[in-house]
RNA sequence: GGGCGUGUAGCUCAGCUGGUUAGAGCGCAUCCCUGAUAAGGAUGAGGUCCCAGGUUCGAAUCCUGGCACGCCCA
């Protein structure tokens, strides 16, 4: 016996049942020690935070994350998941200052670094036991007693070791990093906080001149401007090249004429006057709003691409350089004509060298300095033009100023223009600006010491006092531009500024190709992300800004010379322990002595290791000193590959780390392109791929203990990526909290339970789609898939459990014995089996999800209701007959069996819960869990995909016939005659009249004939299959489309086609023989007839009904009304009656015929026509005579 | 401001290596079943595939531009 399902089930209820069963036979652990020795999976767990509750997008990302290992397990491979909690960083900082309602670093250091690191270490496991109770809750199987936590000791220590290895490998180095400054607060602001102090401000709009440094004209052309001839010149050529160099004319102007000579005339004969204006001193015209970062000018920029014109200003006898599209409104705004001479394209201007307009500044560096390229040559450090994509023609004049230290992308540009050299450090920063504001040392005496915005005044004076080399003012035009500019949100008064902040950096960027060839190995769902935004981000690759003015942080493990700023990095706590004239550990022992509840780890974080200095080994009697610099969190998080370990420090880390390196499968959120993933691949390429010269790190090889370079694993760090989208609330805006747009997980779980989030995840749109998270989705998915399950494992346990099966009395026929419809699901479950392990395979959760649901829909929809016989009659006695429903049980037990472990990974709770009734209360000795069992293999000798498609014709033309039932008003319960089928493809057609009762049986229909030649039915159309015929025919398919559809006679055309193979038509003059392939018949019912078309063919219902089949109809209408009084009354189903029936003479007459049938039916023992006895009678109608209908007990009425 | 993605039925989403009847579920309408039963099933209506150009014999699908929304970075 199966244990019987309750009435009512829950499967909330079921579940925490499901949940206990794995408590308590330890089937997580189980299902790993199984497998031990067995080829690895390798997962990795992206470490959340756990400093805030878990909302629905979490359950997204573990669902998800949870399904591959399952299967993968169920596969035979070893999966081990290991938790892990990210828990550094400035989401932990700002969450204390909230709690004790504090905001800025200042504030923090008033409070004190002790007590509020204090506070944040607490404070990273705030909502732990939130978490823990969604992952169990959820089914997310996840070792959570062993998960590594980012601020462990172990873990910092591991981090320490990979700094340490970067840094002595020359690729951890202090640069610049520009941010949004608040000067007199001394500190940097977040983009939040930046976000909220916009204002709308005036500010100067300033026009300034960078004159050209170019060489003098000579004198032939000076000559020939002032009214020479071109006759006299003798070597028109060289003065070309002088005009090409000095940019006075486009590249392409040789190109135009035959002759030097002819070109030098063009120009001279343009306008009168045309090559002297040509030649006049030029300058470029440069746009800025921020005049006092012009005494740090270093570059002007144009976008290579935009169109720069050269024209002409008569009164001040001199050239400028604008973009083409901005030359009508310069001039408006001098208010004067600007003639333009010629116009080149950015890249042209590339290069040419200016005078600043504080050259003096910085005149002995960048003068005239060079320095060596990359790829050869050399080029000037700095005053010249230079190419970026972000100007505009919005404003301006299309050519920008460059102070880098005040730009974050002027800072970017910087950096690319440095990279493009061999020495890092060719090019300075120049900042003629100290961290409070002020103008420092670096700029002209006037201004130092005075806030630099209060400088723009006397700047733009100056500006028109300075002139070019020829004279004329370098201010070109000043006026006022108001646009929207931060404020700081706590002192209103102060403007924020761009600043160039000292921070530590890792050269990831030297190693942007190894990051681009390791991606291109790796497999992203969705695909686009790989190319797209990850792919675009890896080409742009920046050198990662790692240290943080922060608290609470991995320290930066960099410790200074006081003396000689000479730097050592640090790899491990007990490496620091014992460097010489150690002090400072006191400060540690005293905060443990008057806190013992405070955790070992904190003594490797700030303040603790701040206090411990040590002898310089770099000067004599100097001491040592760590920088102040926490690292930023992603850092962390992506080093978790070894430091989840504790690599290579802690004992077995070693092992575990190779092991466990790279991971088979990740998975997080869209969001984390930038983050974990990119950090996870740029760490490890740095720290475990070969160098620039092919060689591993030192203490890589010493670690690992190899000798050879090759690197670790390949592709690193991770071969498969889901990437998901993020879930929106209810009403399609990002989910919030405050506006209480979606349902919190736990009323998810307590009312639909987890399988039905799980499910609803899984297959109801692709992971990386950004879904709307509303409850009826979850309800519908639910309904869609496992409640129809459910109906189907219930009705089992109702009907096996009534004949008494019993799956080890083995009383079925081998598979290939039984019934067709029994062979067809197993071929079906089969296929369904092999489809899902191919999608799995490939990570692929929506199409596995999608067949699983088809699977169940067939097995529901056709299987099962097409052997409700088989499972309702009686055990007979009569051998063929038990037979087949002995198979039907068996084939139905194997179904669900199978398809319990198919689910496992998806739906695991139902799954078990499955598991447990059908196989483990059964069997002794029975597998403890759906769990531990491997995952069904598709069974080849099962599969009969001719049947499939067979029974997928049946289905279709019962659809067909139903639809005709529909189209002529005639129910299902009244019997017909027969149908005719016309296929479309006689293909099947033997196969399909063998099983024409099938078809009558679900049509309600006495015969089924298929008819072949059918012209008065149905009219035929014949259409190309483009498909076929476009690659053949090209551009003549449409003719062929017409030819076929004007053809005279298109049932005779199908016989040809039918009888030779082929058919032979005129395009065009031409003669084309098309093949059975190359044309697709479509059928068409003629008027009259009540027939149904689809693509398999017409379905032609007889609707002439004999008396025969009308009685038969009333009678089966009756039966329909007293089965619905049956039901009005509550009559369990196998309730005896007395059937009154009051109604006109004829109705009588014709029921009384069918007595028999109708007592059957109904389970009535007595038949009475005439007015009820006793119980209340029910009016009805039926075919339009009405009926008065009454039931009684047998006894009452006997 | 830049990059990426998305836009398909009333709703939520598939499809999109180009092929002529564009799919599913829900909802709705009509109906069936009443021995899986506070379930189950059938049938139908419903679509300018965001807009405008282009490539092609042929575009929801490829290209360009625009609009709207989202994400990331500013």
């Amino acid at each position: 016996m199966f244990a019987r399902l309750p009435d009512q089930f829950s499967f909330p209820e079921a579940e925490r049942e499901v949940l206990a069963f794995w408590k308590e036979h330890d089937v997580f652990a189980r299902s790993l020690a199984q497998r031990k020795g067995a080829e690895r999976f390798v997962f990795y767990e992206g470490p959340p935070t756990a400093n805030g509750l878990p909302h629905p997008g979490h359950c997204l990302t573990r669902t998800i994350k949870d399904l591959f290992p399952r299967y993968q397990t169920m596969c035979g491979r070893l999966v081990e998941r290991k938790a892990g909690w990210d828990t550094h960083g400035l989401p932990v900082e700002v969450e204390v200052c909230k709690q004790i309602g504090i905001h800025s670093k200042e504030e923090i250091e008033e409070y004190g670094l002790e007590p509020f690191v204090h506070k944040c270490v607490e404070s990273v496991w705030r909502y732990t036991r939130e978490w823990e109770e969604m992952t169990n809750r959820l089914g997310f199987w996840i070792n959570l007693d062993d998960a590594y936590a980012t601020y462990h000791q172990s873990y910092v220590e591991s981090v320490w070791w990979g700094l340490k290895t970067l840094f002595d490998r020359g690729l951890l180095y202090q640069g610049h990093k520009v941010v949004w400054w608040w000067a007199q607060g001394g500190t940097a602001l977040s983009s939040g906080e930046v976000g909220e102090g916009y204002r709308d401000v005036d500010d100067p709009s300033v026009f300034v001149k960078f004159p050209l440094i170019e060489s003098e004209p000579p004198a032939a052309l000076r000559k020939l401007a002032d009214g020479g001839l071109v006759s006299d010149v003798t070597d028109a050529d060289s003065l070309l090249t002088h005009l090409l160099g000095t940019r006075r004319l486009p590249p392409s102007v040789r190109e135009s004429f035959d002759t030097p000579e002819q070109t030098l005339r063009h120009i001279v004969e343009k306008s009168p006057g045309f090559l002297a204006r040509l030649i006049a001193p030029t300058s470029l015209l440069v746009w800025t709003t921020t005049p006092w970062t012009l005494v740090s000018n270093h570059f002007a920029a144009v976008h290579p691409e935009l169109r720069y014109a050269l024209v002409h200003d008569a009164e001040q006898g001199e050239n400028l350089y604008v973009a083409e599209d901005l030359v009508a409104a310069i001039s408006k705004k001098v208010k004067r004509e600007l003639e333009v001479l010629f116009v080149v394209s950015g890249a042209d201007l590339l290069n040419l060298r200016y005078l600043p307009p504080y050259p003096e500044v910085y005149h002995e560096d960048l003068g005239h300095e060079q320095a060596e390229l990359r790829g050869g040559g050399v080029n000037a450090i700095g005053w010249r033009v230079v190419a970026a994509d972000f100007v505009t023609i919005d404003s301006g004049t299309g050519l920008v100023h460059e102070a880098p230290a005040f730009g974050e992308v002027d800072f970017e540009m910087l950096q690319q223009e440095r990279q493009r050299f061999k020495e890092d450090d060719a090019i300075p920063l120049l900042c003629a600006v100290a961290p409070n504001g002020t103008f420092n040392d670096e700029a002209p005496e006037v201004y130092r010491g005075r806030w630099i915005k209060d400088c723009d005044k006397d700047i733009n004076r100056e500006l028109k006092e300075r002139t070019t080399p020829w004279g004329t003012p370098l201010l070109y035009h000043l006026e006022q531009y108001r646009h929207s500019y931060p404020f700081c949100p706590r002192a209103e008064e102060d403007a924020l500024i761009q600043y160039a902040r000292k921070s530590w950096f890792v050269r990831t960027s030297r190693f942007k190709q190894r990051f681009i060839e390791n991606n291109a190995a790796m497999t992203w769902l969705p695909e686009h992300i790989k190319e797209g935004r990850f792919g675009d981000f890896l080409r742009n690759n920046v050198d990662w800004a790692l240290s943080r003015e922060r608290y609470w942080g991995t320290p930066l493990p960099i410790w200074v010379c006081q003396e000689s700023g000479q730097m050592e990095a640090v790899g491990s706590f007990d490496e620091l322990l014992a460097k010489p004239g150690l002090t400072g550990t006191e400060v540690w022992e005293q905060a443990r002595a008057a806190r013992p509840d405070l955790p070992d780890d904190l003594r490797v974080h700030r303040p603790y290791i701040d206090a411990l200095t040590y002898d310089s080994p770099f000067a004599d009697g100097a001491r040592m000193v760590r920088v102040r610099e926490v690292i930023d969190c992603w850092w962390d998080a992506g080093s978790m590959p070894f430091a989840q370990w504790g690599f290579p420090h802690a004992e077995g880390s070693v092992q575990r780390f190779q092991e466990m390196f790279p991971a088979s499968f990740i998975s997080e959120a869209i969001d984390q392109t930038r983050g974990w993933f990119y950090g996870l691949l740029a760490i490890s390429t740095l720290l475990f791929g070969p160098d620039e010269s092919g060689r591993l790190a030192e203490p890589v090889r010493q670690a690992l203990q190899r000798d050879g370079d090759e690197a670790l694993g390949f592709p690193q760090p991770f071969e498969a990526c889901i990437v998901l989208g993020h879930l929106m609330g209810e009403d399609g805006t990002k989910m919030s909290k405050r506006l209480k747009n979606y349902r919190e997980p736990g009323y998810v779980f307590d009312t639909y339970g987890a399988d039905a989030l799980r499910w609803y995840l899984y297959s109801a749109q692709t992971p990386w789609t950004s879904v709307r998270f509303q409850e009826n989705a979850i309800r519908d998915a639910q309904r869609e898939f496992l409640v129809r399950l459910y109906n189907v494992f219930s009705f089992f346990n109702i009907y096996a459990n009534i004949d008494g099966f019993d799956p080890r009395q083995k009383q079925a026929r081998p598979a290939a014995e039984r019934s067709e419809l029994d062979r067809w699901i197993l071929s079906d479950l089969n296929l369904a089996i092999r489809d899902v392990r191919g999608h799995l395979d490939r990570f692929e959760n929506f199409p596995a999800a999608q067949r699983l649901n088809d699977f169940v829909d067939a097995l529901s929809n056709w299987y099962v209701r097409r052997s409700r016989d088989r499972f309702w009659c009686a055990v007979s006695g009569e051998a063929a007959r038990d037979q087949d429903k002995w198979d039907a049980y068996e084939t139905l037990y194997e179904v669900l069996v199978t398809l319990s472990r198919a689910i496992a990974p998806f739906t695991p709770f139902f799954a078990e819960t499955m598991h447990q009734n059908l196989v483990r209360d059964i069997e002794e000795g029975a597998t403890d869990s759906v769990h531990l069992c491997a995952y069904p293999t598709p069974d080849a000798a099962c599969i009969d995909v001719q049947l499939a498609e067979e029974m997928n014709l049946v289905r279709d033309l019962a659809s067909l016939g139903r639809t005709a039932r529909t189209l002529a008003k005639i129910r299902v319960r009244q019997p017909l005659e027969r149908v005719e089928i016309i296929l479309a493809n006689h293909q099947h057609e033997d196969w399909l009249s063998g099983h024409a009762a099938l078809i009558a049986e679900e049509l309600n229909v006495k015969q089924v004939d298929f008819t072949s030649d059918a012209d008065h039915y149905v009219h035929y159309e014949v259409k190309p299959n483009f498909k076929a015929i476009g690659p053949v025919y090209g551009r003549k398919a449409p003719q062929i489309a017409k030819a076929l559809q004007a053809l005279d006679n298109p049932a005779d055309a199908r016989r040809t086609l039918v009888a030779d193979g082929k058919l032979t038509i005129e395009v065009a003059g031409e003669t084309v023989a098309l093949t059975p392939e190359q044309v697709e018949i479509r059928l068409q019912p003629r008027e009259g007839w009540s027939a149904a078309q689809g693509r398999s063919g017409v379905v032609v219902l007889s609707t002439e009904l004999s008396t025969g089949l009308q009685e038969e109809g009333l009678v089966r209408e009756l039966i329909h009304h007293v089965q619905t009084l049956r039901k009005e009354h509550n009559l369990p189903y196998e309730a005896r009656i007395a059937l009154f029936v009051e109604t006109a003479p004829e109705l009588a007459d014709v029921l009384g015929r069918w007595q028999e049938t109708l007592a059957a039916e109904t389970l009535a023992e007595r038949v009475v026509f005439g007015p009820p006895e006793a119980a209340e009678a029910k009016e009805v109608s039926v075919e339009g005579t009405a009926v008065r209908l009454a039931l009684a007990a047998p006894a009452v009425a006997g």
